[in-house]
DNA sequence: TTGTAGGCGTTATCAA
DNA sequence: TTGATAACGCCTACAA
């Protein structure tokens, strides 16, 4: 029921100028709100506009000003957990409305596959984009090859290990995981195990090792179990696991709230009671922690706010300002419910 | 650390051409895989090319051919609803896939406020893609008005009422409300309750409508609470306030599965067992459903089908076929579990 | 098979 | 204050 082969033609700059009976240049000084017009020949403009319904070419736009007004954000997540994660919705968000008050476009692109990857390489050094933003990268993934190739303005959200050099924006693993493990041990849990989580990233290595820090003497290697994902899956198996190699544990560090809630639920099916005889805390503060019986004590990660903060920083390359801190750190705080 | 005052000019055919020995034209030829193009020459432009590092200019290459080789998907949902919806991340999956095969890019856009809804608009204007995808648009949006009005490609996932001769992607959702309205009521259930939501989206509508088919005579409109958002909040007030109204309320609709999930929780908190005093019934067969307690029965939304079928109408269109049906719909089952 | 040259719609640099 | 007139990088007849 529809067709291109009835696309009218645009108008162009040109259509306006015979419209206005004035020159394209003259056109083009009040499209961009340039000094030095005439109230007259503005008004002419203005109408002769509306009258013949033009609208500006981008393409043509950019190909001569070497800008698009657009910034690209690049999500590069295993199939399954992009639907799971509970943080990649807010730094979108808060992402978006940095770039919105800028007037700039958030274009989001995901990567789902290699072909993914090498086209979206291509999209970036395209000139599509003035920046990028990128989560999760991997460290040798081509996307963040091509934008640190080309130096196109790029800001990471969370620190991929291998890449120097690099703007990014993330938060301190580290001590959250060991701030929450030491108030996990103060509650007098004696047997504290952690299901460890995306030892291919920074995060899941962060937190692994704050939890170790946490423990000092007492870290039993026994007590760590480990599975790729941050998700719903990988808490049921990893608490299974748990308790098959040590039936007394009183203590679980999960490394996300999805994986912590699994592990509840887990506990719940072997008998035991969450929190009196096991405490269990998270990480993020997402959705999940609220749903879970009992509510989840986690820690809260501030996602719209790594979106904000990621913005701000691609657009200050973008000004062509100097970026003077390689990284900004947000800080988490821990919120304390029921579960710990 | 980074500016992008040392960016260097990009390679361009040109300079490719002057490394190869050869005119642009030949160049431009093997580029695009023409005819016509010896061997040597087309071995000469192609060291050429890595040894200048040439990249094509978008820009350029779509103010001549009119195309970009994207498409986009835009996302309008409130706020709230982005961060929780379960469907969306699957839809932006299955449409990534069929494009990726097709080598086109995906760019999903969100819309967030009035604002972006005018650059959005502005974007789709600009020649940025080639077509367009829409999900939950509203009746007045100026970004249907934009897609529509320039005539560019464009598909809906679900049908914005009051828009007539657009293609459309989406599920029968009066039949499949109807069907779990039956399957419940086959349970023995007398009184008989809907938490409605969305009701200024023709799925929200048709959600309702079937619930009311499937209750004929029965229907009372007293066991009806409607709240704007299909969120687990908006299933938290809707089951105190049907609570309210009818202490012997003994079977629920709930519009999706997270007022379902919050239903199930308000209706514990409440003393009541589910599914032995009362039954609880969802919509969408998202994650809400397994991770409830007890699991939801649910009507199961091929999200990710919806998507891949979006963008095959969408890519048929862009290749200038006529499209001969005025919208797809796909599929729904009923999962049955344990809530009802 | 290859080269030449005009133009896509804008912006920007000049003169006028 | 305005009007010509080059580019921007690429594609594509058309000519060679």
């Amino acid at each position: 029921m529809a067709s291109d082969s009835t696309r009218p033609r645009q108008a162009t700059i040109h259509d306006v100028a015979a419209a206005a009976g004035l020159s394209r240049g003259t056109v083009s000084r009040v499209i961009n709100g340039e000094p030095y017009v005439s109230p007259a020949a503005k008004a002419a403009v203005e109408s002769a506009i509306i009258e013949v319904g033009y609208v500006p070419n981008t393409a043509a736009r950019n190909l001569k000003t070497r800008r698009s007004g657009a910034v690209a954000l690049i999500v590069h997540e295993p199939h399954s957990l992009f639907l799971e994660d509970p943080n990649i919705g807010a730094i979108v968000l808060g992402t978006n409305s940095v770039l919105s008050d800028a007037d700039y476009q958030l274009v989001t692109l995901v990567v789902d596959s290699n072909r993914d990857s090498e086209r979206v390489a291509d999209y970036l050094r395209g000139g599509f984009v003035d920046g990028v933003i990128i989560i999760s990268a991997r460290a040798q993934d081509p996307i963040g090859r091509a934008a640190t190739g080309m130096k196109i303005p790029a800001v990471f959200v969370g620190h991929p290990p291998g890449l120097a050099d690099i703007v990014y924006v993330g938060i301190d693993n580290v001590s959250a995981a060991r701030t929450i493990t030491e108030r996990l041990l103060a509650t007098g849990r004696k047997r504290v195990g952690m299901i460890a989580s995306a030892l291919d990233r920074d995060s899941g290595q962060d937190r692994l090792a704050g939890f170790r820090e946490a423990l000092g003497e007492r870290f039993d290697p026994d007590l760590v179990v480990e599975y790729p994902f941050y998700s719903y899956d990988s808490g049921l198996a990893g608490m299974r696991e748990l308790l098959a190699r040590d039936p007394g544990i009183d203590g679980v560090f999960a490394a996300s709230d999805a994986i912590a809630a699994a592990a509840i639920d887990v506990l719940r099916a072997h008998g035991k009671a969450v929190p009196q005889e096991v405490g269990v805390v998270g990480f993020d503060d997402s959705a999940w922690a609220l749903r879970s019986q009992p509510q989840l004590s986690t820690v809260h990660q501030p996602a719209m706010t790594l979106g904000q903060e990621a913005a701000r920083l691609v657009l200050q390359q973008i000004a062509g300002d100097e970026i003077d801190t390689a990284g900004v750190i947000l800080q988490t705080e821990i919120t304390w419910r029921e579960s710990a």
